[in-house]
RNA sequence: GGACCCGUGGUGUAGCGGCCCAACAUGCCAGCCUGUCACGCUGGAGAUCGCCGGUUCGAAUCCGGUCGGGUCCGCCA
C-alpha cells in the first residue's frame, strides 16, 4: 500500500518519513495523523484507540486515535446500522478497526486543530478488536493532573496519553541524532557488559550475586569508565555508546537508580579536541531535536571552575540571566586593607581570611519581612550565619537592619560596586569563600526562578574546566578525586602532585596537591550539570603517583584497577572523553524538572516500580542456589560501631 | 540518616471537632438527541475520608505511630 508511505503526521517524528516498510497491514491503511483533504473520496481503514465518543443517536462520531494522530470517524445509522450498532457499544480506549470512506467535512464542521481535521472517514464497517475497562485516569485530557503513584502503576496508560509519547518520541529522536553524528564523525558504537567488578570509588554499587561461584558478586557499572579506556589501549579510537549505568543512592528530580549515559571516549586528542566535538555534536543534536529553541551563545562559553565559583556560585551555572555574585570585599577595607566598614560580622570575616559577597534581587526591595526571614532561613540551612541585605527603597533611601552600622560612604559603595538601581534588594553573605559560594549561588538560583529571570526557551550551553584534581576530604582525612580517579593534570601543574610531608600516606590538607588542576571538563546546561569528562592519565607512573595521593596503596590499586593498570603496559595511546546524562538532556529538552517524565518506566523515590511490584522477596529457593541468607531487616539493631 | 508537604467516590479537589452515613467538577451507568469535536439534555449508581492507636460525649477534621507518594539536605558526578 504505497498510500502508507511517505510523510507521516500529526506529532510523529520526522525520522519516519523514509520507512522501509509500510505500517500498512489489514488493519490499517493509514495512520490516525495520515489523512488530508487530498484522500477525500478514497477508501481508507484505520485502526486506533478510541479517544472519545459523541453520541447523537443516529449519528455517532468517534475520535480514533493512535500516536500518529487523531482522526474523526462518522458512522451514520441510516448508511451503516450494523457499524452503528457496534458503535453504540464503543467506549473510550475500546480498540477498534474503522474501514470507509475518507470525505471532505462539510464547510463549517472543519476543525482546525486538527491535522486530519479537514475530513473524517465515513465508516462502512467497524470492528471492535478490544474491549476496556474504563482507565483509571483520563488518557484522553494531556492536562489532567493525576498522583504519581498511579502514572507509575499504570505506565502503559500514561505512556499512552499525548505528553508522555510527545516525549519518548523526542527522546527517540534526540537518541537517533546521536548516533548519526558519531558514526559520521568515525566513532565505533561498541556494548559494554553489566555485570563488572564492583569498584569502591564513587558511588554505592549494585550488586548481583554469582551463583557459579558461590560468595562472590558481580557489580553494575556506575559508568564503562574503566572498560572506554581499555577500548582506546585496544586502539578503537573513536567509541560510543548509549550505555545504562546503575548508582544505588538515593534519588532525587534528576537521579534515577538506573540511568542513561552518552559515553564517548577518543584517542589521540587534547582536551580542546573533546570539546570542539562534543560541543558540534551537541549543537547539532539540540537542532535536530528541537530546531525552535535558540542556543543562547555558539561557541559555547568556556569557564574556569575558579571562575564560575567566583561569579555564579555554582559549578553548573544557569546563565539565562545575570545576577552574578560581587565582591564586597573591597570597598568594605580601609586603604591600607583593614576591614572598616563598621559592621563587626563583615570586619571579623574579612579579617579572618573569609569573603563578604552579595547578589541583587532586581525589583525586591519591597519583600516583606516574612519573605525577608524565609531567605535568611534558607540562607541559614545552606550553611551561612546569617543573611544581611540593604533595601534601595524609591527615593534613595536604604533600609535594612544593617545599614545604621555602615556609615553613608560605606553604602554608596557597596550600591556602586553592585550596580544596584532603586527598587533592588541586595544580598549578602559573610563568611568562607566556599559556604558564600554555595549559598549565594542557590539563592541566584531559586531568585532567579522566582522572578522569571530565566527564558524557558532558551538553551544555555556552558563549559567549566580548570577543576581541582582532588578535593580534602576531612573525615577521612585524605585526598579524593574531584571527579575522576583517572583524570589527566594540567602539564604546569605536574609538580604539584605531591605531600607537603613528602610522603604519599601522610597527606594533609595543605598539601601542594590541592592546587593541582584537573584536565577536567564539565558541560551543562541552562543549571543542570549535563556531564563531564576528561583527559585521562595514560602513564602508569604518573596514575599511581595520582591514585596514591588518592590514599590507595600500590597492592590496593592493583587490586581495584588491576586491568587498567596493567593494560597500560602494552601502549596506552593518549586519550580523553566525556560522559552525558541522557535524561537530564532530553528533561531539559523537553522542558521538564523530573527526569522520570522523560524515562518509559522509571522509579519512585524509594526505588520501586509500582507496576511490577519490584524490588520483590526472592522465590524459595533462589537464595540457596547463590549460597544466601537472608539475616534481618535493613535496619540492624545491632551496637557494632 | 534527616527536614518539609501530601494521602477524602474511578480521577482531580472542597470540607479541617457536632451543621458531613461527606460537597463540587469530571468520569461511569441508563434514556433521549442527525453535524459534533471537552457535544448537549434528563435521571441514576458510586467514598465508613491510606492504615493502626489515642484524646473527646462526639474525629475525615486534633495527637502519636506507621505505610505510600513528592520536594529538599546529607549521599551521589
Amino acid at each position: 500500500m504505497a498510500a502508507a508511505r511517505g510523510r507521516l503526521s500529526g506529532y510523529d517524528t520526522p525520522a519516519m518519513t523514509d520507512q522501509v516498510v509500510s505500517l500498512a497491514t489489514p488493519y490499517r491503511t493509514h495512520t490516525c495523523g495520515q489523512l488530508r483533504a487530498s484522500d477525500a473520496g478514497s477508501t481508507a481503514k484505520l485502526s486506533g484507540w478510541v479517544h472519545r465518543r459523541r453520541d447523537h443517536g443516529p449519528l455517532i462520531f468517534l475520535d480514533l486515535r493512535d500516536r500518529h494522530g487523531i482522526t474523526q470517524v462518522v458512522i451514520d445509522k441510516a448508511d451503516a446500522p450494523v457499524a452503528h450498532d457496534q458503535a453504540s457499544r464503543v467506549r473510550p480506549e475500546f480498540v477498534v478497526s474503522v474501514s470507509g470512506t475518507v470525505s471532505p467535512r462539510l464547510p463549517a464542521t472543519e476543525n482546525t486543530k486538527l491535522p486530519t481535521g479537514a475530513i473524517e472517514l465515513q465508516a462502512t464497517d467497524l470492528e471492535i478488536l478490544s474491549d476496556a475497562k474504563t482507565p483509571p485516569f483520563y488518557i484522553n485530557d494531556p492536562d489532567a493532573p493525576v498522583d504519581e503513584l498511579v502514572r507509575l502503576k499504570y505506565r502503559y496508560l500514561d505512556i499512552r496519553r499525548e505528553p508522555m509519547q510527545r516525549r519518548l518520541m523526542l527522546r527517540s529522536r534526540m537518541v537517533q541524532a546521536i548516533r548519526e553524528v558519531h558514526h559520521a564523525n568515525g566513532f565505533v558504537e561498541i556494548e559494554t557488559p553489566t555485570l563488572i567488578k564492583s569498584t569502591p570509588e564513587g558511588a554505592r554499587d549494585f550488586i548481583v550475586p554469582s551463583r557459579l561461584q558461590p560468595g562472590t558478586v558481580y557489580a553494575l557499572p556506575q559508568s564503562p569508565q574503566q572498560l572506554k579506556q581499555l577500548l582506546m589501549i585496544a586502539g578503537m579510537d573513536r567509541y560510543m555508546q548509549i550505555a545504562r549505568c546503575y548508582r544505588d543512592e538515593d534519588l532525587r528530580g534528576d537521579r534515577q537508580p538506573e540511568f542513561t549515559q552518552l559515553d564517548l571516549e577518543m584517542s589521540f586528542v587534547d582536551e580542546a579536541a573533546v570539546m570542539a566535538f562534543v560541543e558540534a555534536m551537541t549543537i547539532e543534536v539540540s537542532k535536530a531535536t528541537v530546531p525552535e529553541r535558540p542556543i543562547l551563545q555558539e561557541p559555547f562559553p568556556i569557564f574556569t571552575y575558579d571562575e564560575v565559583l567566583e561569579r555564579f556560585g555554582s559549578d553548573k551555572p544557569d546563565l539565562r540571566f545575570g545576577m552574578e555574585l560581587v565582591d564586597l570585599g573591597s570597598v568594605l577595607v580601609t586603604s591600607d586593607g583593614t576591614p572598616a566598614s563598621g559592621f563587626a560580622v563583615f570586619d571579623s570575616t574579612l579579617a579572618a581570611g573569609g569573603r563578604v559577597k552579595a547578589i541583587v534581587a532586581p525589583g525586591m526591595a519591597g519583600v516583606t519581612r516574612r519573605e525577608i526571614d524565609e531567605l535568611t532561613e534558607r540562607a541559614r540551612r545552606l550553611g551561612a550565619k546569617g543573611l544581611a541585605y540593604l533595601a534601595l527603597e524609591q527615593g534613595g533611601e536604604i533600609k535594612g537592619p544593617i545599614a545604621k552600622f555602615l556609615d553613608d560612604d560605606t553604602k554608596r559603595a557597596m550600591i556602586e560596586r553592585c550596580a544596584a538601581d532603586e527598587g533592588d534588594l541586595i544580598l549578602i553573605v559573610a563568611d568562607t569563600a566556599a559556604v558564600v559560594a554555595d549559598v549565594l549561588g542557590r539563592l541566584r538560583v531559586e531568585l532567579g526562578d522566582r522572578l522569571g529571570l530565566a527564558d524557558p526557551e532558551v538553551l544555555a550551553y556552558v563549559w567549566i574546566h580548570r577543576f581541582p584534581m582532588y578535593q580534602w576530604d576531612a573525615e577521612l582525612e585524605r585526598w579524593h578525586a574531584t571527579h575522576n580517579p583517572f583524570s589527566g593534570v594540567l602539564p604546569e601543574d605536574e609538580a604539584l602532585l605531591v605531600t607537603a610531608s613528602g610522603e604519599a600516606d601522610r597527606p594533609s590538607p595543605d598539601d601542594p596537591a590541592g592546587r593541582a588542576r584537573a584536565l577536567q571538563y564539565d558541560l551543562a546546561l541552562n543549571g543542570w550539570e549535563l556531564g563531564g569528562g576528561s583527559i585521562r592519565i595514560h602513564r602508569r607512573a604518573l596514575l599511581e603517583q595520582s591514585l596514591q595521593l588518592q590514599g590507595h596503596s600500590l597492592d590496593g590499586m592493583q587490586e581495584k584497577f588491576g586491568a587498567v593498570l596493567d593494560a597500560f603496559e602494552y601502549g596506552a595511546p593518549p586519550h580523553g572523553g566525556i560522559a552525558l546524562g541522557i535524561d537530564r538532556w532530553v528533561a531539559l529538552l523537553a522542558q521538564q524538572t523530573n527526569i522520570r517524565e522523560v524515562m518509559a518506566f522509571p522509579k519512585t523515590q524509594s526505588g520501586s516500580d509500582p507496576m511490577l511490584e519490584a524490588p520483590s522477596v526472592p522465590e524459595p529457593g533462589q537464595y540457596d542456589e547463590l549460597g544466601l541468607r537472608f539475616v534481618g531487616s535493613s535496619k540492624p539493631e545491632t551496637d557494632k560501631d
